[in-house]
DNA sequence: GAAACTTACGAAAACCCTTTCGAAAAGGTA
DNA sequence: TACCTTTTCGAAAGGGTTTTCGTAAGTTTC
């Protein structure tokens, strides 16, 4: 590793006092503002060079008033959500030359008020949250002296801007695309009923069959958002109505088990019988047999909106309020359609 | 969200002003130094809380010298091994009062350069550097005026300090276990051979077979980190080896194809033949049939160790240099071991 | 040769907090 | 009353940068 005792990083008034200026002079050249002439400000960046010279960040925002930094506040990083979302809003930020202080609350609530207050005694000069699920979350409370983003959970506060995923479109445009594939006898597996996510996937699927005039078949079954559940559940399906010809699950994990369950049992993929996943993790859903069509929350398109409405709020912009629904993408694979 | 046009954050100085004293007896009331007389203080405090204020840590970096941050400084946050290692990070830097940067380079080294310089000029008070693999990667260099600490990826520099799993001993313990089950014939089939881990794993799965006086049947099997190869190399390999009874898998995603072709070829697991995957992504592992034994690199230790590292760097503690090779983990579960 | 500009640079304030040191006030003792 | 000790508080410096404004020198114009 790097010498600790090494000498500190150079200041400004190193490099002027090198250069033979005043400090004024030398911010003056490395910034290219007010009048100093090209010899002096070559000579003076030459020297900053040389000392590898870079401002002192701290310095300058304390001047500035703002830090360039943004808050990250999650409430778990382990979550398969987090890290696309994460990565959308790193991204966007890191283009403006914002930097991203990441703190994790692991759900906790205490933790989080504590890295809240963190934050703010760093002066980010904004907030995005972000939530394990769709379920609405308690607001931080209107008393924040800086912008809040909600990303992924909504704030249970409607006075709050909240970005989340359209679940009900997603259920819709699941049904929307197997209806389209000559699909009528379907049958809904999902994960805990307890979710938002859940409800609302299933809320849609209903309106679209609704219009085509058509039901589930059976009723949707709920239990966990696992692989076993799925191969379960497709086996206690299959067996009850084995006249069913499409499977909409609610999450990929479970879609992975009822394609196992539906080739032990000697249905044909999709031939005889389709299955449409959720959320299109891509190793789950590329490395399945046949690959799996799914619904992407494009959650890496959020992160990104949750930034670009925090850089908004930062520069003074209003950027309303309430929870609005991303648009939700249909990834169409080997599962609903053969190949050719 | 919250107003923008809000009240600033309050100041310290805003603090002094209401409680009618100096701006610096209020520092001292807020911090227990000097000699405040307790209704002074009383006060003070009341009203700091009153105004929510809270000391601006700019400010007061710019004093101590130190900022309480240190710079995550990731190759690639999609990558699955950079989550722990992130969590294990976070979680100890979180316990120390210590804030992180993260920065996300994408695998690229000229956006990895722009984000050192950021870091440095945000006074950081060390780095973490994460790669996404365990491949060496160039060093960031000698001249960086804080402590750095490589994780998974080690530098090719020996005098920085890298931490890095074991995977030598990882191919060991996999073997080892599998002829503690008694199992004599033993196939390997692995992912990208251009992966230093792949070469370590079956480095150190070679060792212990030489061990045993044994060696691996067949030649070791190299292309993706997939399921799909796992399944095409299963299938292969049980046609041209059909008497193998156990095969070390490079990875769960191998591991959970091989399991799959081991089923359609009508093979028994674990009776038959055992299967050992490596990584224990919990995920993949425990919604297999049946569920994976694997090799788990501790990599949320690793963070941790990481972290601990840089906190003892920055309190002046020597953390010494060169690679080092962190322990890893068997995890039994029934793909190895019939369930009793 | 003086007045009116332009150009190049430096001094100093401002940002917010902590800490040191000195001063004032209060109380006690001879 | 004079002197000393203890307690409580405030003034000021320092940290690194940006920005405003003033000043000195150099250049042009009549």
């Amino acid at each position: 590793m790097t010498d600790t005792t090494g000498p500190r990083a150079a200041t400004l008034s190193d490099v002027a006092a090198r250069a033979g200026v005043s400090i004024s002079t030398a911010s003056k050249a490395l910034n290219d503002r007010g009048d100093v002439s090209a010899a002096t400000r070559a000579k003076v960046r030459a020297i900053a060079e040389e000392l590898s010279f870079t401002p002192n960040a701290m310095a300058r925002g304390l001047l500035a008033g703002r830090t360039g930094t943004v808050g990250l506040l999650t409430s778990d990083l382990e979550g398969r959500f987090m890290i696309p979302i994460l990565m959308g809003a790193e991204d966007a930020f890191g283009a403006g030359r914002i930097n991203v202080f990441l703190c994790d609350a692991r759900g906790d609530a205490i933790r989080e008020q504590h890295h809240l207050k963190e934050l703010l005694s760093r002066r980010v000069d904004g907030i995005i949250v972000v939530g394990r699920q769709t379920d609405p979350r308690p607001s931080l409370g209107q008393e924040i002296p800086v912008p809040v983003v909600y990303a992924y959970a909504p704030s249970d506060d409607s006075r709050d801007l909240s970005l989340t995923p359209d679940n009900y479109a997603g259920g819709r445009l699941a049904i929307e695309h197997l209806l389209a594939c000559g699909r009528r006898r379907i049958a809904h597996i999902s994960g805990d009923p307890a979710y938002a996510a859940a409800q609302d996937r299933l809320a849609g699927a209903r309106a679209a069959l609704g219009e085509a005039g058509l039901e589930l078949v059976g009723e949707p079954m709920f239990s966990e958002w696992t692989e076993h559940w799925g191969r379960d559940a497709a086996a206690m399906l299959l067996q009850r109505h084995p006249d069913i010809d499409a499977v909409f699950c609610g999450s990929d994990q479970i879609a992975r088990g009822v394609l196992d369950s539906a080739r032990d049992l000697g249905r044909t993929v999709p031939d005889d019988l389709a299955v449409i996943g959720y959320d299109n993790w891509e190793v789950l859903a590329t490395n399945a047999r046949p690959e799996l069509t799914s619904i992407d929350a494009n959650l890496q398109q959020l992160g990104r909106q949750a930034a670009l409405r925090v850089f908004d709020a930062i520069d003074g912009i209003d950027i309303g309020e309430g929870a609005h629904h991303l648009p939700v993408r249909l990834v169409i694979r080997g599962s609903t359609i053969p190949r050719r």
